[in-house]
DNA sequence: AATGAATGAGAATTCATTCAT
DNA sequence: TATGAATGAATTCTCATTCAT
């Protein structure tokens, strides 16, 4: 589930060396002989395991959106959670898979649009299958009668991930100064809650 | 409040061009011969006006920043209004500032990184002043007991920002596609009142 | 015979700034608007009196080779001076010329080869002249035995005039920094006795 | 001592092309693409082993001067030769230098200038060095009463650097019309005993 | 004559990608 | 597989010169 940084396999190598070449100069400044460097193999070699710069940015946003997708996919079907359970389980996987990878989660919300110039239809792909478990979610919610039937599934959505990604983003460009514990609770209760008191 | 496209300052002409082209084609495709073009001047214009790419992203930046914080600024000094109603008033606001500016809008939730890298310290000015009347927005609001004032400034702040960044993107990507309307209605219920009923 | 730094003359004007310009920043980085700006003029009057910046260089040197070929026609055809009397006063009337006029100095030494890039024909021209002056100057001495008549003209035309550029472009550097008076004597002794004691 | 323009590195290879181009068109004229033409490799190689056109320029004049301090520098600490042996064989080294070097010759007093404008640090030093030995040369002639002790180090440093220059100058601009072996020798003699007979 | 905004040709440089070894 | 030297396309920016006013 969660990246092998210390795996063998020389492509491994190279694209967590891309996820730190990009975090920390963003797509377009990193360097193709950079991420050579960092990975301990020549520029060439880039090339017997990826087609181009592109490509490796999209394996690191697909290898990332299936984890998402994961969770996402296995929260929504489990039944012995409640909507409002799944919903804080999710924010929780979802702080708990880039707690440790700081360097991937500046890449996936600073070069997110770079990815969806690049591959408008895989990115399609996976945004809709994760935006779908999403809505299933809010919908399963809304039939239970838990959660409030007038908001559009379009909103909830993209609130959720808009709020999770700038929290992220905040988070990512310098980890020690926010309190990423209490964040990820206050969101849950905002999603939930809002923020006027009931 | 709205920029007057036809304007006949030649930097107004050169500013909604670059507008035109970073929106369609993202900021590092975008060529400064295409902005000269559409902007019906020549290439070595650009450069009586704006010192170089990077400038232009800049202005347009700052424009809109300043427009932004001219909105939260005004809000959150007003005495005739309670913070929920500022609440509202504001995200309102924000929506109509780009409701006839697709391409603007385009460009601010797109190359939010780009400027981020390009000028850290106008940035940090800019976001900085914007939130501090978030802050003071959501102090009020918890001083009076309408808030809920375990929810922290931070996390507010960016799920505030976060939120609306992500809707008015996913807008400004196909504008007809999505009921606006409805859209900002939704989230305001969402962030005063959550998504559980009480 | 002296330019006349204060003239009215907007040509003038202009060629004083060009010399000021050039001497400051090289031909090649002295930029029109700047020449403009200088002189007090806008930069499409500069193309009024001059052809282009090509032509600015001409004018300077043309004048100034004007003036070095006066001299030393003047001299060579005076009968009331020995040859080594009038090397003498050629030497010191050179040093007189630029004595003043340090900018002028710095262009002249330091664009020679661009100026004889730009306009070979006039270059030889104006070197033909002078160098015709010196020979006949040389070859009066070797005449009437005053002169070492094993000299061949060639070499003493350059060595005089290298010489003399050198002194002048070390000393236009920083005129504080060397004793041009005692400089210029030293010359006169080796052009005329050579380094070794007889 | 001389360049091995056959040399298999390619350093070797576009240096010696940038010689030429620089020789035939001047520094600023002269275009990259041309020295890679020349040189018979692709534009982007030369950035391979030159941070650009001006280090093209400062290897150029760095490799001469050092082989000319290394003339000067063994001249002056030779014990086997008086100074005015030493004054000529220096002499005649520096031509010899050059003999087969037109377009090195070319390239060193034309561009001499823009040399400085480039890198006026490493100028310094180099130039130091040399002056340093030339003046260690006529010390060594005065105190030993064979040279007139009253011509000042700096005039004479200056003298013999500017008559060799425009000597080398003149000849490296049509090197088959003037009789290098005679002028070199009155060079000499114009050096030790000046143009009066004694 | 004077202006100075507008032009646009021109060139250095970068860097992803290739391919001979 | 692996290399890394070589490629060359692609693009920004400069600035001398022009010309409508």
């Amino acid at each position: 589930m969660k990246r092998d940084r210390a795996s063998d396999g020389k492509a491994e190598l190279i694209l967590n060396a891309a996820i730190a070449v990009f975090a920390e100069y963003g797509y377009h400044k990193a360097k193709m002989a950079k991420i050579a460097e960092v990975a301990g193999v020549s520029a060439g070699s880039i090339y017997l395991y990826y087609k181009n710069k592109a490509s490796l940015l999209s394996h690191i946003f697909e290898m990332t959106w299936e984890m998402m997708i994961a969770i996402t996919s296995d929260l929504t079907r489990r039944r012995d959670l409640t909507p409002p359970e799944k919903l804080d389980l999710m924010v929780d996987q979802h702080f708990d898979l880039f707690h440790l990878e700081t360097e991937l989660a500046r890449v996936l919300v600073n070069e997110h649009y770079t990815w969806c110039q690049l591959a408008e239809a895989r990115f399609n792909a996976c945004l809709e299958r994760y935006f779908a478990d999403i809505d299933s979610l809010l919908g399963e919610g809304q039939r239970t009668g838990i959660f409030n039937p007038h908001i559009a599934a379009v909103t909830f959505r993209h609130v959720l991930f808009g709020g999770m990604r700038r929290l992220l983003e905040v988070w990512a460009g310098s980890p020690d100064a926010l309190p990423i514990g209490r964040i990820r609770q206050d969101f849950k209760v905002l999603l939930k809650r809002g923020v006027l008191l009931p």
